[in-house]
DNA sequence: GAGCCTATCGCGAATGGTCGCAATAGCCTT
DNA sequence: AAGGCTATTGCGACCATTCGCGATAGGCTC
């Protein structure tokens, strides 16, 4: 099924904002802020607004070709769906960052599903705590 | 240490707003938001403003007196840190939220310790996915 | 290709939360 | 009890995001 056909399967339209937006998630190397993507949108399309890139991000969410993540408590990170799962430890001290495997997660997704049939996502938010740096800086 | 002391231990200082604050997040029940504390405030205290009460509910979390929680991805919910810590199952398709055992937690916690020496603060965010009702109806 | 239905757009207002600033008021010293 | 240092306050502006509205434009049918 094409990009069109899938979008039109759902009840919606191939706008060129919305294959715009698309466009702009799908090249991004990293995880990107629905403010960075306005802005490349804007360098082809100078008229859209902030509301249509953030509709757009979640119809594009709910069609499964986008996912969101949150690693600080502010903005909300955007990226494609078709990359390797990950999870996220943030470090409320200092603020570092660090991918995690995602064999990590599964064995509490499996607890999860097994003791309250709940289908957990791991990788939605960031896991906050105090990194190894700064935890040993306040031990001592 | 009186809260008088630990907060001036802190090089902080003991205003009418902030135990005004501090007060009604002891007070509630539940898990409350910033705008309910600060309606609660106003009542004995009308010239309160929002920013004040956000600025002290941080300082009053870095003192360990409270805590907050994210449910979901819109307003962050307060509580007081003395009860017992316990992690929540949010449904992103129907919103439900369930209360889980902190053991449940622990088993991930202790992983996190171990293989990346990261102390993780699981009961911050809630665990997003889709409850048992509604993964049902999905796959039927 | 024209017409119609309605999803989507751009806009401006609203919501939840943070920040910079000048005025106020805790708390320490004397 | 008075003075001084500076944490804190209230205010207004700003940031990230959502929502309601009238105007626009996809995409189906003919």
């Amino acid at each position: 099924m094409t990009l069109a056909e899938s979008v039109r399967a759902s009840g919606r339209r191939l706008t060129l904002q919305r294959q715009l937006v698309l466009d702009a998630v799908q090249r991004a190397r990293h995880h990107v802020t629905a403010d960075e993507i306005a802005r490349r949108v804007r360098a082809k399309f100078p008229a859209i607004g902030p509301s249509t890139v953030y509709r757009n991000l979640q119809a594009l969410d709910e069609l499964g070709l986008v996912t969101h993540t949150h690693l600080d408590d502010r903005v909300t990170r955007w990226h494609r769906a078709d990359r390797h799962p990950h999870g996220h430890l943030v470090c409320r001290v200092c603020g570092e960052e660090t991918e995690i495997r995602p064999a990590v997660l599964d064995a509490m997704a499996k607890r999860l599903r097994d003791e309250h049939r709940f289908e957990p996502d791991l990788a939605h938010s960031a896991i906050v705590g105090v990194c190894r740096r700064c935890r040993d800086v306040r031990s001592s």
